[in-house]
DNA sequence: CCTAATTAATCAACTGGTTAGTTAATTATA
DNA sequence: TATAATTAACTAACCAGTTGATTAATTAGG
């Protein structure tokens, strides 16, 4: 028993409020997102968010700050168990899609911010892509230059692999609605586990990187 | 002179609503899109939007409708055109790209409503969605009978074509900044074509289709 | 061909409801 | 008791949607 239970503590009271604007903000967009319910699924008051966090937009840039560090976090700690080009690049796109799953706003939020170019968030949003963009980008070219992948565009690649997880993970509820319809004979995945999806897009990857020589 | 100028004509209202509602929804978002705003932008008083659609969100349906009706015929249009498999998976490629390239409405709306999970639009953007991804899957499925596709999951490859896509072309802005700024040494595909990124995704795809037997 | 009656298109001004953000008072904790 | 945390009540702005009046275009009748 460390601490006491206790009615007011700030520090739980202040992640309180980022946990649900995090599941607020990613299930109705920025705009949509009311302060107001925010509070109340807090069970605190709203001038409370205000008073840890000087406005909306302020919360925003907090919520999305730490997503992207989390996740910065967790594939920069991965990347460092793997020797080779081949071994991160797998571990790259496993752990991004094991991450996305366990934290469904990020695909959400991320595509959201990512439709409007980042209007939202100028740096931040901003540095913390880049820098993750940066590591992939290294992955490839260390690969490139131990010549086992060829003709890599780390731009597009990088694009593929979170355009395809995080759709994949948004549109799960979609997809298991459409596969409840059945009326056009097609497979919309919609049991598909995430790390198998995560594991025939690595098996793909692999497959145009290597090209048929 | 088949007809003269006219100060008042629904027909080209209508359309001058329909065609600043798109700009609009698609630069703000649904929420975001005020009604006010769209009446100054074309000119008219606010209370026209709610004349010609009865409100709000269907003002927005019909938006939705129009494009999605529009990229379908495009890309059917185009698939007529292909015998082989390979041409077809080819002609989609590249139509969707050249399509959502001159049309950047079409990426930022479909990112933003898929990150939703289609909250906005029950029944209608599903309809449209899984007919265009039937006929891909179908290019897949002959593909596959053939012998010229191995190992292919149409769900996957479909948001892989259509993330990466989208997301080329709505970031774009953001890849320009990136590259301005130059203190990561990355590039970000900031002057790519969109017909070039096509060609290569359409490589590549190819490549990951074909095994390497 | 002109004009009166009808219909269609447009607008200004309003309404009820919501929202981000403030403030001044209140309660708990150290 | 001093300070940090919390609240209720408030404000000013905004927004979707309505209404009733007005103006332009169309049609019909003499």
């Amino acid at each position: 028993m460390s601490k006491k239970i206790q009615k007011r503590d700030a520090k739980v009271s202040r992640e309180l409020i980022i946990t649900h604007a995090k599941a607020l903000f990613s299930e109705k967009g920025y705009a949509s997102a009311s302060m107001d319910e925010l509070g109340e699924r807090c069970g605190l008051n709203k001038a409370m968010v205000f008073y840890y966090f000087k406005n909306k937009k302020g919360l925003y840039e907090s919520v999305m700050r730490e997503i992207l560090v989390e996740i910065q976090q967790a594939i920069m700690e991965e990347n460092k168990k793997h020797q080779t080009p081949e071994e991160e690049l797998e571990g790259f796109i496993r752990t991004y899609a094991k991450y996305a799953c366990a934290h469904p706003y990020l695909p959400s939020l991320l595509l959201k911010e990512l439709s409007d170019s980042g209007a939202m968030l100028p740096d931040m949003l901003f540095s913390s892509m880049r820098q993750l963009f940066a590591l992939f980008s290294d992955i490839l070219k260390r690969g490139e230059e131990k010549g086992c992948f060829h003709d890599a565009i780390p731009m597009i690649l990088y694009f593929m692999i979170l355009g395809t997880l995080n759709l994949m993970i948004t549109t799960k509820p979609l997809r298991i609605k459409a596969a409840e319809l059945g009326d056009i004979e097609v497979d919309t995945c919609a049991q598909c586990d995430i790390n198998d999806i995560a594991d025939y897009m690595t098996d793909k990857i692999k497959l145009m990187l290597k090209g048929c020589e």
